[in-house]
RNA sequence: GGAGAGAUGGCCGAGUCGGCUGAAGGCGCUCGCCUGCUAAGCGAGUGUAGGGUGUAAAGCUCUACCGAGGGUUCGAAUCCCUCUCUCUCCGCCA
């Protein structure tokens, strides 16, 4: 959500704004909405400023004993008015904050003006492309030959877009999520949570989901308890409403949890294998940040989602997401993305963004700095570290030999039992 | 699921028969004083949000907020209703 004031007083950068994002929304609603409010306001405060001193002049009228009817009658007439007032400035209240809910955020100054995803600029790439003299497989092909990825019963226990995992592919996804984990906290530094796998609409609210993204969320029917899409939601909103010490930041917290979308609108894309499923498996890091610190803090986050691939070995590119291609909520974004040989192209394996005060300020989170009276809102970012069923996706194929086995990724080992290839399961 | 108790400021904790209680008292914190250092002691200060005024900061001022929402009333932290959450006991369960 973007400060009505800084909205009110740069209109046209708001505009401007809106244009590059290719977002096509009329602001004058907002601006109507934002005066009447205010005239409103205005009125009732005054109305009950001058109740609040008439009730004071009864109290005193009660205590010398003398008649106080006349202001009592005069009360409720103001009464009733304020009660009316009340309400309607509830509603233009409420009109109000729906309208900046679904205002995106201001992109940094440093983020490249475009389209789509043809606008985004490649920032550096890591290793290089490996090669093969073998015809190779996409993963789904590895995964299905070697037993350990079944498309065909995940889909009948369930439906489309889930897998069931067998043997050394199911102790894979399980060493990945621990290896990253132990990476983040140990050498990274970041403070491990595991949060709740579902959360609440003021949740979803607070990190910019709801409410322009409803349909890309599972919700639990009869409750107001929404299946988390990503970890951010609930690990952001660990401190939602707090006030934190200045020292106590920047916050880095790294969660593993499933993701749950809906991909509502991405029929027909990605069907096959892993890549697009409604249930997956992430680590996610998120960090609190000074506002001062929050792009360093970005570059940061960006390194350690980067030192798993490199950790593994496998060959990347980061990219950054020009206005046309950028979330929402995000104010600057990176992607990593990872090499896929036996599909021959580059797939997201990580986003990781600096959203400003844009969700704190919707989900209230903010810090005090030392010595100082006023709170500020603090920055939030996070970001990919990584999707694990994607690097999965990538060891497979990264690593595959020429005869259908998988050799597991020498840091990987000591999380499966020292298993160094992954072979047909009997 | 059954029975009961509770929710007040950063924390603990008062709030009488509704009326200068934004909220006593304590702790913590900040600043100052004192003191070889530390501790103790002394003094002052210490909620949030929104609005008005102000070139802006400061300041001044108003309104709201004692879990959330609604009601009664001239007036509600205090009375009534609904909801949420927490705790205790029983049952059930991983």
């Amino acid at each position: 959500m973007l400060d009505v004031k800084f909205v009110r007083e740069n209109i046209e950068l708001v505009r401007n704004m809106l244009k590059n994002r290719q977002c096509d929304l009329d602001l004058e609603p907002l601006l109507k909405l934002d005066e009447t409010r205010r005239r409103i306001l205005v009125d009732v405060e005054e109305k009950k400023h001058r109740r609040n001193i008439a009730s004071d002049e009864i109290s005193g009228l009660k205590k010398e004993k003398k008649d106080s009817s006349s202001l009592v009658e005069e009360m409720k007439g103001l009464g009733q008015e304020i009660k009316v007032l009340d309400q309607q400035l509830a509603e233009a209240e409420q009109q109000f904050r729906d309208f900046l809910l679904i205002i995106p955020n201001m992109p940094d100054n440093s983020v490249p003006v475009g389209r789509d995803e043809k606008d985004n600029r490649e920032v550096r790439t890591w290793g290089k492309k490996p090669a093969f003299d073998f015809k190779l497989k996409p993963h789904w092909e590895i995964g299905e030959d070697l037993g350990i990825l079944d498309f065909e019963r995940g889909a009948r226990i369930t439906g489309a877009r889930f897998t069931l995992y067998w043997g050394a592919g199911a102790a894979l996804e399980r060493a990945l999520i621990s290896f990253m984990l132990d990476i983040h906290t140990r050498r990274h530094g970041y403070t491990e949570v595991l949060p709740p796998f579902m959360v609440n609409s003021a949740s979803m609210r607070g990190t910019g989901q709801l409410p322009k993204f409803k349909e890309e969320l599972f919700k639990l029917d009869g409750w107001d308890y929404w299946l988390v899409p990503t970890a951010e939601v609930p690990v952001t909103n660990i401190h939602s409403g707090e006030i934190l010490e200045e020292s106590a930041l920047p916050r880095c917290y790294t969660a593993y949890t499933p993701c749950f979308r809906s991909e509502a609108g991405s029929h027909g894309k990605d069907t096959r294998g892993l890549i697009r499923q409604h249930q997956f498996n992430k680590v996610e890091l998120v960090k609190f940040s000074l506002p001062e610190a929050s792009y360093d803090e970005l570059e940061k986050l960006l390194n350690n989602a980067e030192t798993i691939l490199q950790e593994l070995g496998i060959h990347y590119r980061v990219i950054v997401l020009c206005t046309g291609d950028m979330g929402f909520s995000a104010s600057k974004t990176y992607d990593i993305e990872v090499w896929l040989p036996g599909q021959e192209t580059y797939r997201e394996i990580s986003s990781c963004s600096n959203f400003e005060d844009f969700q704190a300020r919707r989900a209230n989170i903010r810090f005090r700095r030392k010595g100082r009276s006023r709170t500020d809102l603090v920055h939030t970012l996070n970001g990919s570290g990584l999707a694990v069923g994607r690097t999965l996706v990538a060891i497979l194929e990264n690593f595959q030999q020429e005869d259908g086995t998988v050799i597991v990724p020498e840091v990987l080992r000591p999380y499966m039992g020292n298993m160094k290839v992954i072979e047909k399961l009997q």
